[in-house]
DNA sequence: ACAGAAATAGTACGATCGTTCGTTTTATTT
DNA sequence: AAATAAAACGAACGATCGTACTATTTCTGT
């Protein structure tokens, strides 16, 4: 009973890698099997069927993805430090892993025309994420950090347009500078929903400099 | 010599709606040749190749978009107006299309691995449009319109990011609010680079009231 | 209307897909 | 070490994939 969960836990981890490159829905038992060294019908056997596999395959990336952003953004105090340790950690998941693309913004294309259980898991997912970068805007607010006006859905919104496109334009354009970009996009965000010194009246748009992210 | 043209491209426009749902790589002759009541090989001669079928739709998507979004944009002014035209056109065939996917976007993520010419095809594209951001947004500013120090590239960057996002909270978590929010999203990127009477020095950033968008 | 060309159909191929089933090997327990 | 359960294999299934080939139909120019 415990050889089958540790071969299982090493087949996921290879699925991961091939969703990573080929897309959830280019993942195959075949070549999946092959590069484990093992016959179809026992990689098979460990899922019972490819949406298994698949849906296996998102709560791993899940369980990395929360080890690599969320629990070390937690590490930082509540409020706007820890909300740009999140998004710092985000970035650089993003960033580094522009050799292996997140398989929640590949599968977010793949299945937003697809029900089923697949995409039932990935949208539960990519909530809860949102949730939560919810909830660390929330606490930067209710320190005072941020702006009482803010909108938090709304920043939730932009945070996740700069990862999108920075995804897109790092891994599809192959432009080098897109991590600048996306920093620059995270200050100047920021810097829209700060609780300045100066009332909303008196307040005026614009660019900020680019400052030293976190 | 003319019954061939007529079939072929009411060919490509049927690919088009089942690579919209499907992806580019989820696009198949078979289906294809079915929704056409056509056999494989009668759908299949007129392209030659499955990659030259997936080109010939990137071709037509291109033309299809160029004709609803740039096409109008460039009836408005140079600068600012013009600006806002292309925009608004974008988000609407980004969110009209809500229903039915937008294929550089989800090829984006099906060939950014995938090396090949179909993602070059992909890639001159997606390069091209953006090329034609650029154009307008230095208008703008040559206008005198956007500040003078404004990062086209960076606005580029934050703009596509605003579609991306808009798509992808649309059309996986049917957000209903997800249009609002772009249309702010873009309100506030193009308040944040408006050249305003303050000099930069004494400018300080903040979100803008909501306004209305054109 | 007829000849020639263009367009479509038909059939088949090898490959791969997810899945099933019976067998055999391997691991665990008594 | 023997008995039992778990795990992996191997072969085969029907389906579908893209593509090649030849035949047949349909169009087009004269």
């Amino acid at each position: 009973m415990r050889k089958g969960e540790q071969t299982r836990s090493a087949i996921v981890s290879a699925a991961c890698e091939l969703a990573a490159r080929d897309g959830l829905e280019g993942l195959t038992i075949g070549a999946l099997a092959e590069r484990m060294q093992m016959s179809k019908s026992g990689v098979f056997a460990h899922f019972g069927s490819r949406e298994e596999l698949q849906i296996a395959v998102l709560k791993a990336y899940e369980q990395r993805f929360v080890q690599d952003v969320l629990v070390p953004g937690l590490e930082a105090p509540r409020g706007l430090a820890r909300l740009r340790a999140i998004f710092g950690h985000w970035l650089e998941h993003t960033a580094v892993e522009a050799a292996s693309a997140c398989i929640w913004i590949s599968g977010a294309t793949e299945y937003d025309d697809r029900p089923g259980p697949v995409r039932d898991e990935l949208v539960g997912m990519v909530r809860s994420w949102q949730r939560e970068l919810v909830r660390a805007i929330q606490q930067a607010i209710d320190t005072g950090e941020l702006s009482a006006d803010s909108d938090t859905g709304d920043l939730v919104f932009d945070l996740y347009g700069v990862i999108l496109v920075l995804h897109h334009d790092a891994r599809l354009l192959d432009s080098p500078d897109a991590l600048a970009r996306a920093r620059r996009a995270f200050e100047r965000l920021i810097g829209s929903c700060l609780a300045s010194a100066a009332p909303r009246s008196l307040r005026c748009a614009s660019r900020p400099s680019p400052v030293g992210a976190s």
